[in-house]
RNA sequence: GUGCCUGUAGCUCAGCUGGAUAGAGCGUUUGGCUACGGACCAAAAGGCCAGGGGUUCGAAUCCCUUCAGGCACGCCA
C-alpha cells in the first residue's frame, strides 16, 4: 500500500475527517529539507475554529503515525512528515521490481470502453505536418488508457466524402495518367487538385463537371467508384508507412462515407423532438438559449453537413461500442463545432452526451506561414520523419560508430524526437514547427530519455549476476532518494494524464526521472566491490529502466537497447 | 462586433482544483571523464509571472478590467 494512502488513513482517524478531505490537505514540500509530505493546516482553521499552528501540533501528537514515518515537525501551519528512507525505498522498489514494465498498470478502466477519434486524414490529400498532433496525441491517449485497463477503440475518421472527389476525377481524366498516379500517389493527386483550381478559375465548366462526377460516386456509378476507391487505397497505403513509423494502429477506418446511410436517423430524431427549425431555407437546431449560434444540420438543397455526420457517427459508436468516453482529438479551431453538436446530442435526450470529449490541441504552422493545400505548399510528415532519421543516423555515426543496427536505432531516435515535440507540452499550445527544435537531441527530449534508458541497459548487462535479499538501507543517499520519489509518483502521473487527456504529464515525468537517475549515476558508482551496495543500486537501475521504457511506450516512442 | 483560447527568464515551456524562497530545458559564461555510455553532470548569470484593480491570513493561480496575439462565429470539413 502506498505511503500517502497510509498517511491519509492515519490523519483521517485523528481528525475525524473523510479521506477526500484529508487528501486535499496533503502536499509535497517544495524543498527536500522540509520533509517528504506535508499536512497543510490553514484549510482546517475555519472548520475547527483553531489557529492553524495549534492544529498542526495537536495533530502531530494525536495521530498514530505508521512505522515508516521517522519524525513529524511542526513548521508554522505545516506539519512536515519525514519518512524512513530505507523503508520508503523498499516499499517503492518492491512494487516496481515485482511488476517490471507493468508497474503503474491498473484495472481502473476494467469493463469500460474508450473511443478515440484521432489522426483522421483526408483521402487524396497529403499526410502533412498538421496531422502530427492529432496522430501522436491520440496514439498516446490510446496507450495510456489501455495501460489503465480500458478497452480502446482507435478510430481513423477518414475524410473520404465530398465534392472534392468529383474535382479530382475531372482533373485525373483531363491531365492525369495511371502511371503517374501509381508512381507518385498522393503527391500527384495533390498536383491534380491544385491544377483543377487554377484551371477552374478560367473555365467554370469544370466545376459543373466535378459536381456531376461526385453525383456519380453518390449514385454508385462503377467507373466513378473504381477511380475513387483506387485513390483511397493509394492514400491509405502511403499513410500506413507513416503510421508504421509512428507505431500507430487503428481499430476502425470508418470515415465520412461510412455514415452516408446513417444520416436519416439523425434527421428523423431531430424532427421527432421538434428541434429542427427552418432558417433561410436551411434546417438548423436553435442554440440561442445556450449562448451559441445555431447548428446547421441540413443545407437548403437538402444535403447533410459536418455536424450531422458527427452526430450520426456518435450514435453509431454508442450503439456499437457502448463507450464510457468518446474522445475527439481535433484541433481547437473546431471548438464551437464540438460545443454545438455535443449540445444537440444532449437535446436529443441522450444523457451520454456528457461522455463526449473534445480533446483540443493547438495549431502547427511553419516558420514562413501556415499550410495551404490549395497552393500546394505543404510539408509532408513523411519527409519530416525522414529528415529526423537522417540526422539521428549522422549523430550515431559520430558517437557510436560501432553500433550494429544503426538504421533501426536511427529510426527509433529520429521518430521519437519528432513525436516528442507534440506530446511533451500542454496540448493547447500552438507550435511553430522548426527543424532545429524537432531535431534537438539534448536536454528535455526523447533522445535524452532514450539515452538514459540505454545507459541503464548497459549497466545491467555489465553487472555480475547477484541474488539474495536487497539491503534497502544502501539507498538512503540524496540522489537515490530523488530517484525513488520519481518512481513512486509514476503511477499517479499516468492516471492524471488519462483524466486530463494530457500525455505531456507522462513525458515530463520520465524526463524528471531520467534527470534524477543521471545525477545518481554521476554521484555513485554502481558496479563495485561492495556486494550489498551493488545489489541495491542495481535494483534501482532496473526499476528506472522499467519506468523509462514504459513511459516512452505510453507516448508511442521506442526505446533502443543501445544507441 | 460577440464568444473562446493564449500571455511566466533572451528562446521553448512547467507550475494555474489558491499555500513555504516562482522552476526546467535551450542559449550564454565557467567547470567536470585514471569511470558503469560526455546524446551526460555541476555552477553562475538571467523574473514588475503582460498592465491595473479586487477577494483572501495568503494570489503566477480565483473574480473584474485594460492591452497584445491567436481561433471561431450559416449552407466546406
Amino acid at each position: 500500500m502506498d505511503f500517502t494512502a497510509q498517511i491519509i488513513d492515519c490523519v483521517k482517524d485523528a481528525l475525524r475527517l473523510s479521506a477526500e478531505d484529508v487528501a486535499e490537505l496533503l502536499e509535497t514540500p517544495p524543498e527536500r529539507e522540509m520533509g517528504d509530505l506535508a499536512v497543510v493546516c490553514f484549510k482546517l482553521a475555519k472548520r475547527l475554529r483553531k489557529a492553524p499552528q495549534a492544529i498542526a501540533s495537536e495533530l502531530k501528537d494525536k495521530a498514530v503515525w505508521p512505522d515508516f514515518v521517522e519524525r513529524a515537525e511542526v513548521k508554522g501551519a505545516y506539519l512536515n512528515l519525514f519518512y524512513d528512507k530505507a523503508k520508503r525505498a523498499q516499499n517503492v522498489l518492491e512494487a516496481v521490481l515485482a511488476a517490471g514494465e507493468n508497474y503503474g498498470a491498473s484495472h481502473l478502466g476494467r469493463g469500460k470502453t474508450v473511443c478515440i477519434d484521432f489522426s483522421s486524414i483526408n483521402i487524396a490529400k497529403p499526410f502533412h505536418i498538421g496531422h502530427l498532433s492529432s496522430t501522436a496525441i491520440g496514439n498516446a491517449l490510446y496507450r495510456i488508457h489501455e495501460f489503465l485497463g480500458y478497452r480502446c477503440v482507435g478510430i481513423n475518421h477518414l475524410g473520404d466524402w465530398g465534392t472534392q472527389f468529383g474535382k479530382l476525377i475531372v482533373a485525373y481524366k483531363r491531365w492525369g495518367s495511371k502511371e503517374e498516379i501509381e508512381a507518385r500517389s498522393v503527391e500527384s493527386m495533390l498536383a491534380l487538385y491544385v491544377r483543377f483550381h487554377d484551371e477552374a478559375e478560367k473555365d467554370p465548366v469544370l466545376e459543373d463537371q466535378a459536381r456531376e462526377w461526385f453525383r456519380r460516386i453518390e449514385n454508385g456509378d462503377p467507373e466513378a467508384l473504381e477511380i475513387f476507391e483506387w485513390f483511397k487505397e493509394l492514400t491509405l497505403r502511403e499513410a500506413e508507412r507513416v503510421y508504421k513509423l509512428l507505431n500507430v494502429r487503428f481499430d476502425s477506418y470508418a470515415g465520412e462515407s461510412f455514415y452516408n446511410d446513417k444520416m436519416n436517423r439523425v434527421i428523423d430524431e431531430l424532427r421527432a423532438r421538434n428541434l429542427l427549425v427552418e432558417s433561410d431555407g436551411a434546417w438548423v437546431v436553435d442554440l440561442e438559449e445556450y449562448g451559441m449560434p445555431p447548428c446547421l444540420v441540413l443545407k437548403s438543397d437538402g444535403a447533410t453537413l459536418y455536424a450531422t455526420r458527427d452526430i450520426a457517427a456518435a450514435l453509431y459508436r454508442k450503439d456499437t461500442y457502448d463507450f464510457h468516453k468518446a474522445l475527439y482529438v481535433v484541433a481547437y479551431q473546431q471548438n464551437l463545432h464540438f460545443l454545438q453538436w455535443f449540445k444537440v446530442v444532449e437535446l436529443m435526450g441522450y444523457a451520454w452526451s456528457k461522455d463526449l470529449v473534445h480533446v483540443a490541441f493547438g495549431m502547427v504552422s511553419m516558420e514562413d506561414g501556415t499550410l495551404s493545400t490549395r497552393r500546394g505548399k505543404v510539408v509532408f510528415l513523411e519527409d519530416v520523419l525522414g529528415r529526423a532519421i537522417e540526422k539521428a543516423l549522422e549523430i550515431i555515426n559520430e558517437k557510436s560508430p560501432e553500433l550494429e543496427n544503426k538504421e533501426d536505432v536511427a529510426r527509433q531516435v529520429g521518430v521519437g524526437a519528432v513525436v516528442w515535440g507534440t506530446v511533451s507540452n500542454a496540448r493547447i499550445k500552438d507550435i511553430v514547427f522548426s527543424y532545429d527544435r524537432a531535431l534537438s537531441f539534448e536536454g528535455e527530449t526523447a533522445p535524452y530519455v532514450q539515452y538514459t534508458c540505454a545507459r541503464t541497459t548497459s549497466v545491467l548487462e555489465k553487472a555480475p549476476a547477484l541474488d539474495g535479499d536487497i539491503d534497502y538501507a544502501q539507498l538512503c543517499d540524496e540522489e537515490a532518494g530523488e530517484v525513488v520519489r520519481m518512481l513512486e509518483a509514476f503511477p499517479a502521473k499516468i492516471i492524471e494524464a488519462a483524466e486530463r487527456c494530457e500525455p505531456y504529464l507522462v513525458a515530463r515525468h520520465i524526463v524528471n526521472l531520467a534527470q534524477a537517475f543521471n545525477r545518481f549515476y554521476y554521484e555513485h558508482r554502481i558496479i563495485g566491490e561492495d556486494a550489498a551496495r551493488m545489489r541495491a543500486r542495481l535494483a534501482l537501475v532496473s526499476a528506472v529502466r522499467s519506468c523509462l521504457k514504459r513511459g516512452l511506450w505510453l507516448l508511442g516512442i521506442e526505446a533502443p537497447e543501445h544507441m
